[in-house]
This record gives C-alpha cells, structure tokens and sequence, in this order.
DNA sequence: GTGAAAGCGCTAACAG
DNA sequence: CTGTTAGCGCTTTCAC
C-alpha cells in the first residue's frame, strides 16, 4: 500500500525510476536516449522498450538547465495599433511554429511597438529562449540593435542594411519593380505609389523598386503622385484623392492593408478598376481575396518566411554556419485589376 | 588577470555569486528576492541593492525546476485551412500575452486541427506549460478533452456544455438574437442565415439566438433560407444564389469571413445593400472594416477575451478558485448595411 | 561499455 | 533572522 504501481499517482516518471527499475545508473538511461557515448546496443534496446512501453518523456526543462539551453525560440510580434491584425505576422509565426516542432523546439511569443521593447527584454532577462525571430524590419531597428548588443542569436524576416544580421525576406525591391514594369507595359503612364511607413525597411525597398523599373525602361517619375508614410486612413485618403486629381492611371499600393483602403476609396467615387485605373498590391491575402475585381498582387508566402526563418535560427543556435541572406521567392498574380 | 570583473564574461550571474560577494547564503538571498521567509530589511535592502546595481535577473528556468513549474502559459491557436488568417485568434493570442507579460508569464504557441492534437500533445508530454488557453471551442473537443484528461488546468475562449471547463465568451445566443431582432424591426420579413461549421460551439450558439429571436417576437421563420455549414466559398456562393431566389430581404452572416464572401456575391450580381438585401454579421474585424457600405456586426473584442483568459488561467494555476463561466460584453455597432 | 559524482540555478524543509 | 542540506531531472566529466 506504498509505492506499488507509483505510476498511476501524478509525479511523472522520471531517468531515476528507469535506472532503478532496469539496474542501470542514470548516465546509462541518459545516453540511451540521447544516443550519445558509447552503449551497448542491448542495454540500449532495453532502455528503449521500456521508455515506450511506460510512456516516458523526458523533462525538456531539466534537461535544458543542465544544457542551459531552454529548446525555446522568441518571436516578436509587432503590436503597434494598426498592426495588430495584419494577416502576415500571423502567417509567419505559424510558420515558425511548425519549423520548431519538427526539431523539438518550442515557440513563446511576445510583442514590441516601434518604439518600446520592453516586453522583448524581458523575455531575454528571463532566459525564456535560446534565439529569436524577428517578424519585421525597422530602419532605426531596436530590437535588433538589442539583440545585437546581447548576443544571442536571431534572425530577421525582412531585410536590413547591417550585413551581421542573418536575413530572410523575398526581394521586394525586384518585385516592386517588376510590378511596375508590368503596369507600364500595359500601357500607363502616371503611375501612382502609395506606400507605408517609411521607417520599415520594406516600404523602402518597394519604393526603390519602383523608381528602378521607372529607370530601367528610361521612362519619367512623376514624384507628384508618390505618397510615402500613409499609415493611416486619412492619409491615405488625401493621397487617394491627390492620386485622382492628378489623372494618375495605375496605383501601386505598398500592402494589401493600404489596397484595400484605396479600393473603398475608388468605389466611393466611382472610380472603375480596371477601367479608369489599374491597381497592383502586395502580399495577397485575405483582405483583397474576395474584392471585385480580383487585385494582381505580389504573393509572398508569410509561412515559408515563417518556416525559413525557424529552421535557419534553430541551425543557427545549434552551432551551423548560416548564410547572411536567405531569399524566399514571391509571385506575381495577374488579376483583372491590371488587365 | 583571472576572475576579476567576471561580469565582462559570458556567464549569468547567479545568485551563488551573490551569496559569496555578501557573505551571505544563497537562501537568504532567494528570501530576500522572493519576500518569502523572515529577513531583516538591512540584510533585504542589502541584496537588493546589489542586484539592481548588477542587474541580476534570476534564471526563471531554475526557478522552476525548483518547484515544478515553467511560468509559461501555452495558446492553442487553430491551424485549419480556412482559419490560419483569422484576426480573430492573433488578438486572443495578443491579449494572453498582455495578461501574462504582467504576472511574469510566458506564452508558448502550437496549433492544432479539428482532427489532430499532437503538437498540443507534444507541448504538455515535453512540460512546456503549467496551462493552456484553447481559443476555439468544438462540439466534439479534442483538445479540451485531452487536456481534462491530464488534469492539467485550462480555460476556453469559447463555450461548452462541460460544466466543469472554465469558459470564457461573450454571449453569442443573446447577441445573434438581438441581431435578428433588430433586423426584424426595421422592416425585414425574411431574414436569411448564413453560418459556418456547426462544430464550432460559436456558431451553433448563433443559430439558437436566431432562432430564439423570431420566437421572442412571435413570428415565423423560415428554415428553407437557413444554411449551416457553410464554410467554404462554393457553399456561401450556392446559399447566396438559394438566398436571392427566395427572395430574403435580410442576411444574417455568423461571421466575418463569411460576411466578406456574401458581399462580394452581392456586389457582382449587384444587390444593392442595404435597399434591396440587408446585412450584418459577427465581428467587426479588418475583413469587414472597409467595405461601403459600413456593415452592421456585433463586436466581439477579442483581445479582451484573451487578457481576460490569460488572467483567469493564471489565477487558477495559482490555486485560486475561478468562476466557471465568464461572460465578456459584445456591442452591436449599428451601420448603414442594416438601416 | 557503464557508473559515481558533481553540477545547472534555484527553492524548501529543517535547524539553530 | 540566517544557514545547512537536500533536492528538482537531467547532463557531463572522469574513472573503472
């Protein structure tokens, strides 16, 4: 009436009970299961059937402390207001999510805003995690700039400047240039850009596409209709309006959250698309899925960002070597918006 | 040249090096950290001094082994095809997060299907988490199922007939009946409802305050322009064009995604809305934000869902006892879809 | 091939 | 009020 059949009582059952169980020490228990050192197949064997036939898992966090290693990644959402939503961040941690499970890791997340990086300090402080993956880039990049100065290791998807820190982002300057390309082909020739904060990295790399494809097929720029920092609803709708009076006949927009505003602005005041004017946006998501017409977009697939960015950091904490930039392909899909 | 100034090095200061800088023994400085125990303030005020002054932050991973807890909270979040963008559960995520940053918790992420929990296995078998937020809840629950199985504490953003799960929701029976009422009020004779899988505990609630609402009111309803199960665009197209045959003058959508499906069928066989068909919906998230004209939705804010979780999840793994239903308020935002 | 012992950094009786 | 002693569950030298 002691401690027979302890198993059905709540401890979990732990390498001391299988060392004593099977007349083993704990060290033998121990690289039976990670397979490290040298063991006799047998006694490897049967430490295994016996794991399997009672169900042992071992402690991830004891074995962690005895590591100092936690098997867990951070990654850092960005909860700024007008973010919080965005279908992209979501994507991607899924991706991470799935990256990590496969080779045992776990995910924690937690937030930043532009400006406040506390949340991800704490995270560090508490030694919550062996790496991190940071889902955007900033010009003036704080938590990178932290992660930077403690050490650990993480990596971006996006793009950055710093050639130290390992990067994983599709090109957005080729994609915005071909986007481009492809409307003046079609035949406009005022093409608007509306685009986003200008202090993340990828609004940038847009805006310098589109100059390029303006460039690459010597045509001229009209810096009148190019409308940078419109992250918000006002802004966007002033720019809408400018866009209009200036007969601009194409519209690039620099996310799928800007399109989406810029197409109820269109519709407002009967502006047909693609009638009147084409339209072409980035990352296709489920905020232009359903619009009438069918918007051409870049595709960009926010989980193999997310899955990328998982493997390549796990790599990166296991000690492999990882290239600096690792780039994920996009797509164009040609929709009637542009036809 | 040898272990002076260690701190430059990599190592985290301990609380062992502490105890040896101040003379003191490693308890006195866990009590003087914890608050736990008698300490005299001298000695307290002593050691706290010195670790604000060395920025030492105790290793939370230890900390747990010590007393079989992790501080990490897992959030399950659905990665069902159809799911993975849905706003709906990035806020939920969002607001545990919030909760936890706040009572020195973490969040641990993983996902599962309608069908298949073995990454929710996977987290609990590896002892990542002292609970768990479920954010959706099923008929046929498997994860809630599994979780009471082990006996480890969680709670439900969602509603169950388990008395024994600890629910949080806002009440969607009442909202959808108040919704349908309001419809019924201003005019509508044949009120459409468009709702998704009836696995989900949600929409079934939905379907019972619709039905609740003609009750209340006395009068007739129609089950032939009632469709459930309609998660998919091919099955939201056939109910639409079933919906116009039979001539409903109101649309009753269980959600957003849903909603942006009805709309889109609308305008394309321009049904001008509201003068010929009626609409309104669950959830006012970005999906629905933008669309003109403004749709009618019950609001459901589910960050709040989830700060609210989060807390009660960590009151409870605390050993507080917690209410077995908390109800979180809706709002009807009243627009011109409906007027 | 296997085991003993120390230790990861902290907490928790139990003494004094 | 403070210190001593065991752990938490696992890994990792270092012997044998």
């Amino acid at each position: 009436m002691k401690d027979i059949n302890k198993q059905t009582t709540s401890r979990n059952i732990t390498i001391g009970d299988i060392a004593k169980e099977l007349g083993l020490s704990k060290t033998t228990i121990s690289r039976a299961i990670s397979g490290k050192g040298r063991i006799s197949a047998e006694t490897k064997r049967k430490v295994q059937e016996y794991i399997q036939l009672h169900n042992y898992k071992p402690n991830v966090i004891a074995k962690g402390l005895a590591q100092s290693r936690t098997y867990n990644v951070g990654v850092i959402l960005p909860a700024d207001a007008n973010l919080v939503e965005v279908p992209f961040f979501q994507s991607c941690l899924l991706g991470v999510c799935e990256a990590a499970a496969g080779l045992d890791y776990d995910v924690v997340v937690t937030t930043v805003t532009e400006d406040d990086i506390t949340l991800l300090k704490r995270l560090i402080d508490n030694q919550k995690v062996d790496g991190v993956v940071l889902t955007r880039s900033l010009v003036n990049d704080l938590p990178a700039a932290y992660l930077k100065e403690t050490g650990i290791p993480f990596v971006l998807i996006g793009s950055s400047e710093d050639e130290e820190v390992i990067q994983i982002d599709s090109n957005h300057t080729a994609g915005c240039c071909e986007l481009t390309a492809i409307l003046l082909k079609s035949g406009c020739n005022r093409i608007a850009l509306l685009a986003g904060n200008q202090n993340f990295v990828v609004n940038r790399s847009r805006y310098e596409g589109y100059r390029k494809a303006f460039r690459d097929m010597e045509q001229d720029m009209d810096n009148e209709i190019v409308f940078l920092d419109r992250n918000n609803n006002v802004l966007i709708q002033q720019a809408v309006n400018a866009i209009l009076a200036k007969g601009a006949d194409g519209i690039i927009c620099s996310d799928d959250f800007i399109c989406s505003k810029v197409l109820t602005q269109l519709e407002e005041r009967n502006v047909a698309v693609p009638d009147m004017v084409k339209v072409a946006s980035f990352y296709n998501s489920s905020l232009l899925e359903n619009h009438n017409p069918p918007i051409t977009a870049i595709q960009i697939n926010a989980k193999d960002l997310g899955i990328t960015a998982g493997k390549k950091l796990i790599g990166m904490i296991s000690g492999e070597k990882i290239e600096q930039k690792s780039l994920v392909d996009y797509e164009i899909a040609l929709k009637k918006s542009t036809s």
